[in-house]
RNA sequence: GUGAGUGUAGUUCAGCUGGUUAGAGCACCUGAUUGUGGUUCAGGGUGUCGGGGGUUCGAAUCCCCUCACUCACCCCA
């Protein structure tokens, strides 16, 4: 084989699409419930509209963008994620000076350089929704509740709602210099990972799968103990407002977020049946974002889905199987220029029909018509085109009904109306 | 970036300690059935054994290198 795709990309192929466009026409017509209106967005962005909003330090920034210079010398990068570019595109056309809430939904894909694993790409697909403009818990509760009608329209089971706080600009430093203070002392104690993280992200000690990790921060401070007021307020209406709308989900105080925008609210959806990369759906809140972009003061919030990793879960759940509505298996000459032009009729009629090109033996154009999952085959022959009356055969239950050439009369037959 | 595993037909895989011409299931094609499919029966192999080098009388098998893929860590949708 001379060509193949990149380490990390992949071709979507049928049937599997059909289950792409089952998930995407269920999001649209969720959103349109919701009031979310679709924006597209481009693809890369001046490198700077992720390093200054994601973190320098994050992950996601230091080793995972694809970075290159056009051909103007500027640093461009490929979206490793959707809420920075729109919120640069919210800055870009004023968008704030409509009545709020502005609620916007994207798809497509997303690029980051990592090590491919099951479940992760390195081109991969989000469908992501944001909110703009309102403070209120209301719309925290309003979101969550949302993601969560849409993974369950779209057919998921069994998902894992977690929701936390993690503070804000106030009182995160606070949170993060007591968690240091208590940890700093036994340090040694935990894995090479957890001591490294303790400069570089010590919140995601609390993360950490080691067993004696584990149990070497019992008893550090929470989160959700340090929350200055108006944190702490906001994340009880968000407890309330879930319990009202009964969206079911789990406080996780040890919820982490890999992204640095991220302010009070924040929620992750995962499932048991993904092996080790479980997140099918993330998001929270970014009140401070739309302001260090340049613009005014402005709460957002939002959310992204995996749809890589919400295809597995669907897949034998879903029937894809699809044919043509008709498949005419024609005999002889005559047959396939009649046939040939039947079938152009009956398509413009809005019929799904099909048409043997190659005339062989019955059998195999029958074989062929069952391979193909034809619901319908009608044999083409000199007698038929003689009598101008054809035999419609129901592939799944064997009826037959006759019918003549009258495209009407046919498709009127195969559609059973 | 780190660690482990796997590369043989379209696909899933067998091929043990080296031994004639590389195999099986599924899929596919043809026929039995000349104008009616799915079941059955008969026939058909569609292959650079990932690539390169080495050891050997002889390598899919052993050794080295390399490439690719997979899973996991880090991290994340």
């Amino acid at each position: 084989m001379k060509f193949k795709t990149l380490k990390g990309l992949q071709d979507i192929l049928p049937p599997d699409i059909s289950l792409w466009h089952h998930i995407e026409a269920t999001a649209r017509d969720i959103f349109k419930n919701y009031g979310y209106r679709e924006i597209r967005l481009p693809i890369m962005e001046s490198t700077d509209v992720f390093t200054r909003s994601i973190g320098e330090t994050s992950d996601i920034v230091e080793k995972e963008m694809y970075t290159f210079e056009d051909k103007g010398k500027r640093s461009v990068t490929l979206r490793p994620e959707g809420t920075a570019s729109f919120v640069r595109a919210y800055v870009e056309h004023h968008i704030h000076n409509n009545p709020a809430p502005q609620k916007f939904y994207y798809m497509g894909p997303m690029f980051r350089y990592e090590r491919p694993q099951a479940f992760r790409y390195r081109q991969f697909y989000q469908i992501g929704a944001e909110a703009m403009g309102v403070e209120d818990a209301k719309l925290d509760a309003e979101i969550i509740s949302m993601l969560s009608r849409l993974l369950s329209t779209i057919g998921l089971t069994g998902l894992n709602f977690e929701v936390t706080s993690i503070g804000c600009k106030d009182c995160r430093p606070d949170y993060k210099k007591a968690l240091k203070d208590y940890l700093g002392d036994k340090l040694k104690s935990f894995c090479g990972d957890c001591q490294r993280r303790y400069d570089a992200n010590p919140l995601r000690i609390l993360d950490c799968k080691v067993p004696g990790c584990i149990e070497s921060r019992k008893g550090s401070p929470a989160v959700l103990d340090h929350l200055c007021e108006e944190c702490s307020s906001h994340f009880d209406k968000l407890k309330h407002y879930l319990e009202l709308l009964k969206v079911p989900h789990t406080i996780n105080p040890n919820l982490v977020r890999g992204l640095d925008y991220y302010t009070k609210t924040a929620f992750e959806v995962s499932s048991e049946n993904l092996g080790s990369q479980s997140a099918v759906a993330a998001g929270g809140r970014y009140d401070s974002m739309v302001k260090e972009f340049g613009g005014p003061p402005t709460p957002g919030i939002g959310f992204a889905m995996g749809i890589e990793r919400i295809i597995p879960l669907i897949k034998n759940t879903i029937d894809v199987s699809d044919g043509p509505e008709l498949l005419i298996c024609p005999l002889g000459d005559e047959a396939t220029e009649k046939g040939f032009q039947l079938t152009e009729q009956l398509r413009s009629n809005g019929l799904w029909a099909e048409i043997n090109h190659e005339v062989t033996s019955l059998k195999s154009q029958m074989r062929k018509a069952n391979r193909i999952g034809a619901k319908n085959v009608i044999v083409l022959g000199d007698d038929e085109i003689k009598a101008a009356q054809v035999v419609i055969r129901n592939m799944s239950d064997k009826s037959e009904v006759t019918s003549t050439l009258s495209i009407d009369e046919l498709v009127k037959v195969i559609r059973r109306v």
